[in-house]
RNA sequence: CGGGGCGUGGUGUCAACGGUAGCACGAGUGAUUUGGGAUCAUUUAGACAGGGUUCGAAUCCCUGCGCCCCGACCA
């Protein structure tokens, strides 16, 4: 992509109203775009970088055998009455509209209604178990603060995974395996080794502890409890004497801790499925129960935190498999030698910001700190008397000056 | 939803006593520049909305809307 093309520009201030730093560097390095409090548009490289990340969710969906479908938005109040979730005094972050002829309707919030709505169609047999589904969609909570840039909107994008098992074990199975999937998910984007699988509170369906993924940072708005040993932690919410001792946690071991809440497992039973009236017919042809588990993981919200933690004084500094392209190419006034490079990477597939703009040096490298891209590479009148085309990791300091050649052949 | 703060070009601005809306960045044009947001010239573009007080309102008052922060809330 040559920079010249490219609708968005930086900005060398934040704006007034925005006090998070992730939304700060994100609309400074126009990746996104507040349209209203808790709602931003992604721009060009802002959305490649979603992708990327949704890009890892879908394979490790995929690779614990999720089948990605997609829900409407939109939804009929009757199979939420049914769950006894449509009244406002029960869930009370609902966006509700209207048909032109009156009929009420839902914008989507969550999905285990229209999900087990949908597949009561298909699902009968204990032939058809343990199967799941998930989807990667917008999601819209009428959340009463908006806040912390991406880290709470009121419109979002989530990645929702729902389980259907034909008993409590077969779903205990199931749910580690989506647990085990989460873990690999924040490892890939490189916070594995802040996020906890924390344990709190199940919400009004379920009387068991749901797990919580909580990345640790101080921007973070839930208090957790962490084992750093045991790799766990413990929602403030639901901390006392009696639930330790059910979890096998020694208070003297817990370090108090702020987080950012990336994914949240729930065992729902068979709540959903009962009320909804799904069943299936067992080997006997008999009528059981449907066990359910749900999994969210916040797809934008992931963004926020990778650009709060991956970020200087300078900017963005993305890691590499999210990083909206992996190179970014600097002229310095070396239009030919710099087209020959860019052409030579494009061609090999690299994923190259070009920056070909007739702009000073000095503006160059500070656009290339904000914006953030793993690896720089200058082509300049010193760097071709050096010998080639120099190159800097966004996330260190010191450069060194490679042949083209040399650089195509460390970075296949 | 309770409390607090704030709305001036696209962005920023503890810039302007109730009396000519200023500066910087950006953007356009021309020139000179090319290793850390360079320089010069020139142009562009602004009072959240509605009402009130006043000879006169960005400034004071009211209402609405919007934004931010703290708290509560967040199946």
């Amino acid at each position: 992509m040559r920079q010249s093309q490219l609708f968005t520009r930086t900005q060398k201030n934040a704006p007034a109203d925005e006090v998070a730093m992730n939304a700060q560097l994100l609309i400074r390095a126009g990746f996104i775009h507040k349209e209203m409090a808790g709602v931003y548009a992604y721009m060009p490289m802002g959305l490649r970088v979603l992708e990327n990340i949704k890009k890892i969710v879908r394979e490790e969906m995929n690779g614990v055998g999720g089948q990605e479908v997609m829900m409407t938005t939109l939804q009929p109040k009757e199979i939420w009455e049914k769950t006894d979730r449509w009244d406002d005094a029960k869930v009370d972050n609902w966006f509700k509209t209207k048909l032109v002829n009156g009929t009420e309707l839902g914008v989507g919030l969550t999905h285990e209604e229209p999900i087990v709505d949908a597949i009561s169609n298909y699902l009968s047999s204990y032939k058809d178990m343990p199967f799941s589904v998930y989807q990667i969609q917008n999601k819209f909570r009428n959340e009463k603060r908006a806040k912390s840039g991406l880290l709470r909107g009121r419109e979002f994008l989530m990645k929702d995974m729902y389980t259907f098992s034909r008993n409590q074990r077969e779903h205990e199975q199931e749910y580690e395996k989506i647990v085990a999937a989460y873990h690999r998910v924040y490892d890939r984007l490189g916070l594995g080794e802040i996020t906890y699988r924390t344990y709190a509170d199940g919400g009004i369906f379920t009387p068991r502890f749901s797990d919580e993924f909580q990345t640790l940072t101080e921007v973070g708005e839930d208090t957790i409890y962490v084992d750093e040993k045991k790799r766990v932690a413990i929602n403030e919410e639901i901390l006392s004497d009696e639930n330790l001792e059910k979890l096998g946690l020694k208070k003297e071991d817990l370090v108090q801790k702020k987080g950012v809440e990336v994914g949240n497992t729930f065992h729902l039973e068979s709540k959903y499925t009962d009320a909804l009236d799904l069943y299936y017919n067992d080997e006997n042809g008999e009528k059981q129960s449907i066990i359910m588990g749900c999994y969210g993981i916040g797809v934008s919200r992931l963004m926020g935190v990778v650009a709060e933690l991956f970020a200087d004084e300078k900017g963005l500094v993305w890691p590499e498999n999210i990083a909206p392209y992996s190179v970014h190419l600097l002229n310095l006034g070396q239009d030919e030698e710099a087209e020959k490079i860019y052409n030579d990477l494009t061609s090999k597939g690299i994923e190259v910001l070009f920056d070909d703009r007739e702009a000073s040096a000095g503006e160059k490298f500070a656009d290339s700190d904000l914006i953030g891209i793993p690896t720089r590479l200058v082509v300049s009148k010193k760097s071709l008397a050096a010998g080639g085309i120099e190159v800097k990791k966004r996330s260190e300091s010191e450069s060194s000056i490679v042949t083209v050649n040399e650089f195509l052949a460390q970075i296949g």
